[in-house]
DNA sequence: TGTACATCAGTGAACGCGCGTTCACTGATGTAC
DNA sequence: TGTACATCAGTGAACGCGCGTTCACTGATGTAC
C-alpha cells in the first residue's frame, strides 16, 4: 500500500471522525458530544472508536487542537489578505469575529467564544487543550496590532471578542446593537491606522 | 399554624433546593446539575424533588433567576456603598468583578460569567431565564455608569467582564496580568470622574 | 383533654433510558510461497 | 497465477453505570369532635 503519498483508510477515519469531534464540541458544547453521534457523522458505527482514541476525553482533547487549528488559520489568513490590501488587520479581524456569521455558525467558529465558561470545569487533558486554545486566540489577536502593541492589549481585545459573542448568541434576536457597540468601541480603541 | 410570620417547613425546604441548585449550576454548569446531588446538598433524599419542581429544567430556569437577584443585588450594593463614598461606581463594579475572589469562587459569581457559553443551547425556559441574567448584567452595568452613557457602552463593559472572567478562570495560575489589564482598559476608557 | 382521622412533607426502592466502553466476530486487503 | 494465511479496520451486541422520574409508603403535624 501507497502509505507515503496517499492516506491510509484508517488515517482517513480518524481525520472525519477528529472533524466531526471539533464540529461536534462546538455546537453541542463539552458535554453535548457523544461518541456514537460523532462516529455515526463521520460514516462509522460507535465500536470502532477505540482503535482512534483511548477515551471519550482524548478525543476532546485532540477535537479541540484540531478546532483550534481551523480557526487560528482562519484568523491568519484574514489579517494576511487585509495586510496585503492595504487595509486594517484589526479591522478585519474584529469585524470578521463579531459578524452575524459568526453569531450564527458556533459549530465553525471560536471554540473559545462556543466553549469558554466550561473549560476551566474539564479534566486535565482537555483542560490544558483549552488554554492552549486561549493561548492561540490572544495570540492571533497579537498578530493583528501593531508589533510594539503590549500583550495586554490583545488579551483584553480577546477578552472582548468572547464575551460579545456569546452574548450576542445568547439573546439571539433581542441582541440589538450588541455586535455593532463592540466594533466600535474596539475599533475606535485600538485600531490606529 | 402559623403561615403569615414564619415560612412553612415546606417553604424552608425549597429555599434550600434552590440555594443549593443556584450554586450547582455556577460550580459544575448546566450540564453538571444533578436532582440527586442537589436535594443532598439541601439535607433532602431524591425523591422529594418532583414535589417542588416539575422537572430538572424547571429548577434550572428557576435556580439562575435566583443566582441572578443574589449576583444584581451584590452588584447594587456595590455601586451603591462606592457613591455614598463619594468613589467611583464603575470603579467598584470593575474591581470587584474582576478581582481574584470573584475568579476563585465561580459558585457564588456572576451567573453569566459561570455558564455564557452554554446559555444559548438550553431549551425555552432555561434560554428565557438565562437571557434575562445577561439583560440585568447589563443593566447592573448600566447603573453604574453616568444616567447619559448609552446602553452601547454597558454592553461592550459587560461583554469584557463576562470574556475575561471566563478566560482568566481557564489560564488559572497562568493567567499573567490578564484580569489587571482588563481593569485597567476598562477604567482608563469609561471611567469619567 | 383525649382520641381518631386527614393532610403534609419526605423517604427510598424501582424503572427506563442513554451513554461510554468492551469484545467476539466479520469482511476486505495485503503477503508468502 | 493461484491458494492459504495474516493483518487491518470496522461491526454490532452486550455490559455497567448514572441519572431523571415515578410511586407506594411512612412519620409527623394539624384538625374535628
Amino acid at each position: 500500500m501507497n502509505t507515503d503519498t496517499k492516506q491510509s483508510k484508517r488515517e482517513a477515519s480518524h481525520a472525519r471522525i477528529l472533524d466531526a469531534a471539533a464540529r461536534a464540541v462546538r455546537r453541542h458544547g463539552y458535554a453535548g458530544v457523544g461518541v456514537a453521534e460523532v462516529m455515526k457523522e463521520a460514516g462509522l458505527t460507535h465500536g470502532g472508536f477505540y482503535a482512534h482514541f483511548k477515551s471519550r476525553d482524548a478525543l476532546l482533547a485532540a477535537a479541540l487542537d484540531h478546532a483550534g487549528a481551523g480557526s487560528a488559520k482562519l484568523l491568519a489568513r484574514r489579517t494576511a489578505l487585509a495586510r496585503e490590501a492595504g487595509v486594517s488587520p484589526l479591522r478585519a479581524l474584529v469585524e470578521g469575529y463579531l459578524s452575524e456569521t459568526h453569531v450564527a455558525a458556533a459549530e465553525l467558529g471560536c471554540p473559545v467564544a462556543a466553549l469558554g465558561s466550561d473549560m476551566h470545569r474539564q479534566q486535565e487533558d482537555v483542560l490544558a487543550a483549552s488554554r492552549r486554545r486561549v493561548r492561540g486566540l490572544i495570540a492571533s489577536v497579537r498578530q493583528a496590532l501593531p508589533p510594539d502593541a503590549p500583550e495586554a492589549q490583545a488579551q483584553v481585545i480577546a477578552s472582548t471578542l468572547v464575551g460579545t459573542l456569546q452574548l450576542a448568541r445568547t439573546l439571539g434576536d433581542e441582541a440589538g446593537g450588541l455586535l455593532q457597540a463592540a466594533r466600535e468601541a474596539l475599533l475606535s480603541q485600538y485600531d490606529r491606522t
